[in-house]
DNA sequence: ACCTGAACACCGTTCAAGT
DNA sequence: ACCTGAACACCGTTCAAGT
């Protein structure tokens, strides 16, 4: 509260006349970042197609917001209308695509858990490991250098793009399960 | 550390004596939930059962510290040697099972995303939409208690286990794909 | 309707002073 | 070697006072 009243040139009790508090703040950011969110894909491409690009939106749009990811992940959705819209179009993609009722939360949530530890991975310094103890982890110091070589541009991309190539194909293969 | 100070009875500058600061007293928690990790699996399982169990250790030992999910997903992990060696351990498994060097890492941290978010969202209240935004999500509401009806015990644990079963079974494929 | 400024109960960190 | 207690620069929130 103190940094946004600073940010905005004012006292930081002046905040109390416009939002209740913090928490208010936050679940205002939280439909900031949900109308970042294309949900409008799932009208126009096949499902999984539509998923692959809503996945990207959403990490994408989590990251713009480093600091209230864990918050936003961790606290129940009160008075985030807009949040609740999104998910009811995912929801109803979900439901078309034929998924059965009692399972589309489960494998939603499971979605969500990926992207959103891909969100906080990807405002994560890029150097995770620190070159003093790559002594003691020469398997690690290896593949790490290889794998920084490989991947062009960012390596939290890549595996953002790994791990959600990796959970869509899972899914596919649940979803014919499922409907056997 | 005015809490951690509390809780034993001590005045906070005397925590100063055995710690630079909160960053160490973080870096330490980190090291006591990679203590926490099962990576001895690896040595007595097949690879993908074992990475089964180590996911779900992981999840585990993450979940027992609810507020240091996110500082540990964002900050670099110098100094947590203990870290370094459970990294170290799956790192060989991945070999020995036939990953390729630069895909590893890659592979690793996508599975490390997706255990992250779940241990974020295994520490979240389990009623995370409201009733009251209900009436204007009529799929989202009725798929919510479908969800929870069918699922005996946390949801939350439900899809933990859908994700884990849908990536593992995309990294299947993703290793038979880079192996051609 | 919206702001200021003082006040309160908190933080993490430092440092002189004690034993 | 380890503690206390005061001090400092921060927080979020409340409230009387101004315009």
């Amino acid at each position: 509260m103190a940094q946004l009243a600073r940010r905005l040139g004012v006292g930081t009790s002046a905040l109390y006349n416009h939002v209740a508090g913090k928490e208010e703040v936050l679940a205002r950011v939280r439909e900031l970042v949900s109308d970042r969110i294309d949900t409008a894909v799932f009208d126009r491409a096949p499902f999984f197609d539509a998923l692959l690009i809503w996945a990207r939106s959403y990490r994408d749009a989590f990251a713009r917001h480093p600091a209230t990811i864990a918050v936003f992940a961790t606290t129940a959705l009160s008075g985030a209308a807009r949040t609740t819209e999104m998910y009811e179009r995912v929801v109803l993609a979900f439901l078309a695509a034929g998924w059965p009722d009692d399972d589309v939360m489960t494998t939603l949530v499971a979605l969500e858990n990926f992207i959103l530890g891909a969100a906080l991975d990807a405002v994560a310094p890029d150097e995770m490991f620190d070159l003093a103890d790559a002594t003691d982890a020469p398997a690690l110091s290896r593949v790490t250098a290889a794998g920084r070589a490989a991947a062009h541009g960012r390596s939290s991309d890549a595996s953002f793009e790994a791990g959600l190539d990796a959970i869509l194909t899972g899914l596919r293969v649940r979803l014919a399960r499922l409907s056997h």
